[in-house]
DNA sequence: CTTACAAGCTACAGTGGGTAGAGGTTCAAG
DNA sequence: CTTGAACCTCTACCCACTGTAGCTTGTAAG
């Protein structure tokens, strides 16, 4: 039985973050001392280490919770798994796609930039005007 | 003299986002109609334009609320207005090189699993257990 | 000039994923 | 038995919006 500091020490999680789980339903409420402390047993040491895992793999909580639910099933086929794995995937790629050409305009701005007042700042003309940059950010202005 | 309506189309923003910036101080409050709707000029438009566009790029906006100071005084040195950009661009690679191992990661999970049952799934696997991933989000479990 | 209705207004709540603090209680070591 | 670290609940806050309810205003057609 472990106090929920010791879960908290033991997966890198806060102890704000543990009663957060429960009150949002993504940890089972665990039992209690006479006084009402939390006390948790090793399952819910293992549920709670799977959570932070799959949050540090950038899953949602809302994924991680479908996540458990077919976790719980070990009979049934883990296509299911596979497709949140697969999305998931999907939404990453898509982050990174748009991060490496903000990365490209932004070094493009510091690098033509000559560095010498604010009226002739690179950086601030591609601010005003999109038509400046290269980056393929929407159409809007 | 634009309406709210006008100036969210033309810049892509959403009404209530432009109010909201004017209630953060953004924006600044602009003139009104005898019946209290609000009026905009050209300068406004061109203030927007530029958060949005800087919003695009990543900036939050209590950097753009600093560029914009910066950029209201054209014979000051842009070396501020390049440490705020340049600022942005580290923010920018250090999420693109965690994006890309998460990316790395999941590719593997995926390839690994032999879509099988939810008890041999590869994915559930790694996500039990740290230690079967190569990935090196910090060492908490 | 009336009427219809799109577009505007304020105020407040909610999103995700937590984090911080106030103010009080309990547990465990010495 | 005393001390004090750790626990408890409750509330509010972070970012950058977004949505809703219930009302008022502006404008163009008939
Ligand atoms: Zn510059
Ligand atoms: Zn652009
Ligand atoms: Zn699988
Ligand atoms: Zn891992």
């Amino acid at each position: 039985m472990h106090a929920i500091g010791t879960l908290a020490k033991r997966t890198g999680t806060k102890v704000q973050t543990i009663r957060y789980y429960e009150q949002i339903g993504l940890l089972p409420e665990p039992g209690r001392t006479e006084g009402g402390q939390r006390r948790y047993d090793d399952d819910d040491l293992d549920r709670l280490a799977f959570i932070r895992h799959a949050r540090q793999l950038g899953f949602t909580l809302e994924a991680i919770r479908e996540l458990l639910d077919l976790s719980d099933n070990p009979g049934w086929s883990c296509a299911d798994v596979d497709v949140i794995a697969h999305r998931q995937l999907k939404e990453v790629e898509a982050r990174l796609a748009r991060l490496e050409a903000l990365r490209k305009e932004l070094k493009r701005m510091l690098r033509e930039c000559s560095r010498d007042t604010v009226s002739d700042c690179r950086v601030l003309e591609v601010l005003r005007d999109h038509s400046a940059c290269l980056a393929d950010h929407g159409t809007g202005v």
